[in-house]
DNA sequence: TCAAAAGTGTTGGGCCTACACCCATGG
DNA sequence: CCATGGGTGTAGGCCCAACACTTTTGA
């Protein structure tokens, strides 16, 4: 195991949840005082990311960017874009905290977004904050670009893979679901309509568990079968919102 | 201008055509003679592809490549995926090729694919040629998956994005460009209902001209109006064969 | 005149949309 | 007993798939 950086390389992770049918972006406080005046010269918020080691995989990376974050392993996530060009690290604030790192100013970034259940907490929220997608705070490098990039993946993908059962807990209610793609694509959807197309779907299961507590009447829980889907798959099926 | 290359970044690149209801793919011969004996140590093919230089873009890198084979400038390119794990160059031949180049054998590729048109011919083809995706030869490094990926993302975007006009001549038949979907789908499509869809898309534009000579009966020529698509996709407007 | 590809319409069924009220429970 | 979110069915229309023959020309 060499586990010295590759210091023009890096990953950087947009982490996405939705918590009160806001989808939110996670990122980290970037701080750095040069003078003895205490004036922050870098003052700004960026995408959590690491330089990646000569001995890791750029996947390895990101899931290492995930465990410091959330304590556990094991995610989907998914590869979008690298972002290489020979200015992408061009203002003065960037190029003073790359060098502050001793990385180089050409620096290669893959990205990645992985996607939290609503439910999950992060284990390590120390210099990190949820931001709602819609109102993001002033950014660093081109992250405000990589994270649009990221939404606009996810939005061509959702109605041809399973990308939304990410944002799901294992069990979920069907309006817990609708809530996801109305979140996500910007509409409202009829109630009768998606939970006819949702039910016909034999990857969709019912179980014979009902939430209580959380609304007056119970309501029944569904989960998500990754068997069942990979086995439909081949034939073209896809969720049609 | 710093024509340095970054010893450990690379752009590949899939060039994709289809000829004779073929889908093709470029390829680079890779040879290495080290032994006096005239052995070939290396004699596979690879995606052409090129270190990217310290004042290039990633993009331009990609235009670099296409440039140097066909002699034109601008194309429709699209960057899919970059491969960077550590264990990405291991086998020997790999590893001495790298080496012979002078470069890192920890080098990441950011992979593109760029679609001719059935009637584009190459400028310069030495020591390259066209292949079947579906019998490529011996290939190095990891591009057999390069190439199966990028297949596989046009595939997912040949609905909803205006992607298969790259594999057309700017005036086209409506019998041509249903047979790059057959290719690219590897399926059967109705003629009639085909032409249906098609004609009632406003960005496929009649023209007035008629094609003689490739069959007995003339045959009208249409052409994709990226002007009029541009207008219409902001309404969700798709191709939906 | 015939071979070869271009071009053309209709119908039945399935799927999707639109729409309003009752249900089960907690407070 | 009432407030709250959970849950349900139908009808009309649109769109899509299936299907076979005529047209135009070159040879």
């Amino acid at each position: 195991m060499d586990f010295r950086k590759i210091d023009n390389l890096s990953v950087d992770c947009v982490l996405l949840k939705i918590e009160n049918k806001v989808l939110k972006v996670l990122l980290r406080k970037r701080n750095l005082n040069l003078f003895a005046e205490n004036l922050p010269v870098v003052d700004d918020w960026v995408l959590p990311g690491h330089y990646v080691l000569k001995s890791n995989n750029l996947g390895e990376t990101a899931n290492r960017v995930f465990e410091e974050l959330t304590g556990e392993k094991h995610l989907n996530k998914n590869q979008f874009r690298a972002y290489g060009n020979a200015a992408r690290i061009n203002t003065e604030t960037d190029l003073l905290w790359v060098r502050s790192r001793g990385a180089t100013t050409r620096t290669i970034t893959v990205a990645y977004y992985l996607i939290l259940a609503s439910n999950k907490k992060l284990l390590n929220s120390s210099g990190v904050e949820w931001f709602n997608i819609k109102d993001l705070p002033q950014l660093g490098f081109d992250h405000e670009k990589i994270i649009t990039d990221a939404f606009n993946d996810i939005k061509s993908k959702i109605n041809t893979e399973p990308l939304v059962f990410n944002f799901m807990p294992v069990k979920f209610t069907l309006n817990e679901l609708q809530t996801v793609f109305e979140v996500l694509l910007d509409t409202e959807l009829d109630n009768r309509n998606f939970r006819k197309k949702i039910t016909s779907k034999s990857y969709i299961v019912p179980l014979e568990e009902k939430r209580k507590g959380q609304s007056k009447k119970p309501s029944r829980l569904y989960m998500f079968s990754n068997d069942v889907y990979n086995q439909i798959v081949e034939t073209g099926y896809i969720i049609n919102i």
